[in-house]
DNA sequence: AATAAATGTAACATATACATTACATAATGC
DNA sequence: GCATTATGTAATGTATATGTTACATTTATT
């Protein structure tokens, strides 16, 4: 679950738990989150979005890898 | 959650039970995104991609609505 | 280096995505 | 009309996303 939400977090110059605020989250689901180490809501990802000006492709978009495990 | 899951699907000629089987998933599961009765996690949208040769923007992308009722 | 701020992460609880089974209705072909 | 296929949806179970609390580690500031 590689993704840009660090990248795009840090770009809007906001830390974890004020990202988490504006999205009405945790500060541990985005942590959990930026590290790949789950698989997030569609609604999250929308609201992650949101925050941070970015599209959905911008954020999360990944080209189908045949190599993939999981 | 509103979504073009459904113009997608049909588009690639495929019906909810192919579809579903494509992802590895049941025909209830693409049912209920289809009506947007639920919020999908991202590995399943991004497997619903990949199955109609679409990216998420092109599916789930939706602009922020200030009056959205969730 | 010491202190504070930011981040990682573990244990446990709760909500909900998704599976399973089943049945009903809608659409399509004979 | 009847049979078949596609779709909607309800009940119940399971897995997992997310919350809560708490503490450890890393990074920034002085």
């Amino acid at each position: 679950m590689k993704n840009n939400v660090k990248i795009a977090r840090i770009q809007a110059d906001l830390t974890q738990q004020q990202l988490a605020e504006k999205i009405g989250v945790t500060r541990q689901t985005i942590s959990l989150i930026e590290k790949g180490k789950y698989n997030p809501t569609l609604k999250l990802c929308l609201d992650i979005c949101y925050a941070v000006n970015k599209t959905l492709d911008e954020l999360f978009w990944v080209e189908r890898d045949h190599h993939e495990e999981n």
